[in-house]
Order: C-alpha cells, then structure tokens, then sequence
DNA sequence: ACAATACACGCAGAAACGTGCATCAACTTG
DNA sequence: CAAGTTGATGCACGTTTCTGCGTGTATTGT
C-alpha cells in the first residue's frame, strides 16, 4: 500500500465514522501502528485532523466551535481583556466589537456592572445574558459568518443610530505606518461605523498582532484614543506607537 | 472509547441536557466514574464546565437556566423542532423566533441546508454560524434577557424591512380561544411582527403548552398557517384546532 | 449524629507514545 | 552497471499517559 493511499484511507475513515483508532486501522491494514501514527502526526500538521491520545478525531466544526465558544482565551487575549475592562465605567455605555479578543472583554466585565454594551456580534450578546445589570443592544444586519459579527449595509445603518463613550474594537494588524488594518473590506467599514459612533476608540490587540499589517485599513492612529495591549513596552513598534500620542494601556 | 472523544461527549451532554451526572455517565458509556470524574475535573480547570457533587453544571448560569429550561421536555421540543424542519424548503427565506424551542429548530436544520434565516435572538444567530450554507441575518434592537432576542421598537422596525417565506415562532400558551399568548407584552408584538413578515406562519409548541394561555395575545387562529406539536392528535383541544381549519403537523 | 454517597489520592498494570536504529526498495550518479 | 543516496517502514526500547481499584476523607441528606 502506497503511503498516500494510506493517508487517503484515514481522512476518508475520519470522515465516515468520525474517529481513527490508530491500534484498529493498524490491524485492519496490516501495517506497523507506528506508521499510522507518523500518517496521524503529519495530518494533524496540516491541520486535516487532530491527533488525540489512540488515535485521532475530525477538525470538526463543532469542535471549532466549542473551542471559540469556550475559548481558554490565549493568555494574551485574557490579559488584554482584563486591562480593557479598566476603561469602562459604571453607567456608561460602551461599543464592543466582535472577535474573540472582544469576546474575552464581554466574559471578563464584573457581573455586577450596570453598563450598556451595544455589540454587532450574536456570539458576544449571548455571552453577555448573564450580566443581569448591562443592558445589551444587538445591531443588526447579515451575519459575516468567519468573525460571527454584522455586517453590511444594514449594518452600518443600525450602527448610525447609537452612540457611546467609549468604543473597543479589535483588529488583526497594528503598523505604525500602516495604522489599523483588518482582513475584510466588509469588516473594516463596520468597525470603522462604530468607532464613528464613539467618544473615545480604543484598539485591542494581543501582542503577536503588533507590528502587523493586513489588507484593509479600518482606522489611522488619529482616529483612536488608545492601545490596550501585552506587549513589551520596549518593543520599538510599542515605543513608536507611544511617540505617536497614543495612551497605552499595559495589559499586566 | 477515545478519551478525547469521551470528554466531547461530556461537553455535549452538558450542552443539551444542562447537567452532568457522573454515575449515570459512567453507566452509559460502560467505563468508571474515576474516568468520568477525572475528566470533569479537567474540563473544570480548563474552565468549560463547573464542577458540582455528583457531576457538572455549564459555566455560564445563563446557560444553566437556559439549558434547564431546554430540558423540561427536551424530547417533545426536539420531536417537534425535527418536524419544523420539514417545513423549510432549500433555497427559501425562514423567520425564526427565539426560545429553546426555536434553538432545537436551528440545530435540527441540516448543515448542508441552503436557506436564509432571519432572527432576533443572538442565541439563534450564534448556533446557526456552522451551518455553512446558511446565510443568517440578525434583526437588531434591545436584548430582552429572560428569552434572549431582541425587542422594542428597534427590532421591530428592522423586522419590517424583511421578508419571508416562512415563520416558525413559539409561544407559551395554545388555546382554542384564548389564541396564542405568551408571557410578555413586548415578546408579544415582536413575535407579531415577524408574522406579519412571511407569508406562512406556523406555531412550535410542544405538547404542555396546549390548552394553556398566558397573559399577552400573539395572534389569532386566523393568522397562522399551522400549528407543529407532538401532542397526542386525539386530545380534544387538538381536535377543536384542527376543525378550525389549521394545519396540524405531527412531531414524531 | 449517622449512614450513604461522592470524592481525591496513590498505586500498578496496560496501553500508547516518541526516538533511534536497521532494513529495504527506489532512485540518482558516476 | 555499480555504488551511493534518499526515504519509507518496522522493530526495540525507554518514557509518558491512561485507567481501574483500593483506601481514606469529605459532603450530603435524614
């Protein structure tokens, strides 16, 4: 049996039965488990499955799924969420964007905070029912489903009719010169219709986004009051960033 | 058993019935409750569910309410969401209400289903995001908690830009004269106005909320296409409706 | 307060794992 | 054509991980 044809017999019994146990497959081909394994260890590297102990289970979207939902957040993204509660005030309402970063912020706000948080993601509004003092405004529009957020033209127009004080987005590249940058065209102008909407905007962003840039550009540093972020403050990016007037939150 | 997929297992469970009980998991799956138990604990560490004596309880206490409410009679809302289901023809725009009974409809719609679905409830929007061939759009407005879907006249606004071709809602309370009522005034007219949206409506309502009614009145027998339960097509409120002239679908 | 149950901990056997090594086939190179 | 090279495969070994059981402790309900 040819390697490749082994290989496409374990995503096709992946597919059809919904797991791989290296010991069975082994057995039933009559190959050594070693080289299942070793087939199971470069699938996994390719992101085709995921290796468990015994064997392997699907990348399956239910678990994608539960893993955003449940989302040990990244320590980064905790980090940054909890520095980003800081800014938000007892009474006040706040424009939360969608994301998992932002996601973080929803779950690390106290519970007891009477609040208004208005979001254009389904997934944060959800994660915010068990705040029983904020008040959870839910813009509307046709769901972009890759960041699970609202989009569009309807969008936009749902965002004009609130305001905040104080807007907290999350973008995939922060550049000194490239300014804030995020990978949807779509995704960019809403973000940019809610910071609008804002007295203050301030950027979420784990470390590893500092220093990057993606297509589309959402704001220029004029446009927004701060950065919350884990970076090093020593990092020249951060220092630079610092120079340029904004106020920069340190996450821990 | 593969481990991973035993603690897959577990999350699932927790998912659709609320709760964990380690013994009778342990039963079920045929291994010990050391396993059972060990897992949970990781799960606990790993924050994606609560530990509790005796099993485990979802993270969220909203969740725990909602999944509490889920289980009251998940068998007849899941019979009568798998029946509701059949009423969504590929390709056509479907209303979906809020409520568990509705959130049984939007897990019970085949992933591969290309079909749009309007909703207000965030929960709905959210469970819907891995069905890829799904295009979703949100109606915004003020979360209403206690049922988590938007209301007020924000959502009812953006209700009245949308069309469908269906509307599946639920209610709390199906009486032959009484009509359909639920428990809040707001929950009442937006549930109206989504009606108001398709050009079929059709009732959800599991077998205890026949020949119940509660406060407010959504709509009259005249304004509803029919009616999805699991109740028995011989119990007299049943038969009363049926000589109404309604489309009676039997879950199950 | 007491019994029943659930629990954590430690232990030992078993299973799965990774790594290094030898073998073998296919291919390249001189 | 022969020698060398490369990559895949299976085996052996030591290590890690999992699992069920026994023990003693904590929690619950009566």
């Amino acid at each position: 049996m040819l390697a490749a044809e082994r290989r496409e017999h374990l995503l096709r019994l992946l597919d059809d039965e919904g797991k791989i146990i290296a010991k069975s497959v082994a057995a039933d081909l009559g190959i050594s488990e070693d080289s299942v394994r070793r087939d199971l260890r470069d699938l996994a590297a390719e992101g085709l499955c995921q290796r468990v102990y015994g064997g392997a289970l699907p990348v399956s979207p239910a678990t994608a799924d539960y893993a955003a939902r449940q989302a040990v957040a990244p320590d980064g993204k905790r980090k940054v969420a909890a520095a980003a509660v800081e800014l938000v005030r007892p009474g006040s309402a706040l424009i939360l964007d969608g994301g998992t970063t932002a996601l973080a912020v929803a779950r690390a706000l106290p519970r007891d905070l009477a609040c208004t948080v208005i979001t254009h993601s389904p997934t944060i509004a959800a994660a915010l029912l068990d705040h029983p003092k904020a008040e959870i405004f839910q813009l509307g529009g046709r769901i972009f489903k890759h960041s699970a957020v609202a989009c569009g033209a309807a969008a936009v127009e749902a965002a004009q009719q609130v305001s905040a004080d104080l807007c907290l987005i999350g973008v995939t590249g922060v550049h000194p010169e490239a300014g804030l940058t995020t990978g949807d065209a779509e995704e960019a102008a809403m973000k940019r219709a809610l910071a609008a909407r804002a007295a203050e905007t301030y950027v979420l962003a784990s470390s590893e986004k500092i220093g990057t840039a993606s297509r589309y550009r959402v704001l220029d540093w004029g446009q927004v009051a701060g950065l919350v972020t884990d970076a090093d403050p020593r990092d020249p990016v951060v220092k630079r960033l610092k120079a340029l007037g904004l106020d920069l939150l340190a996450a821990e």
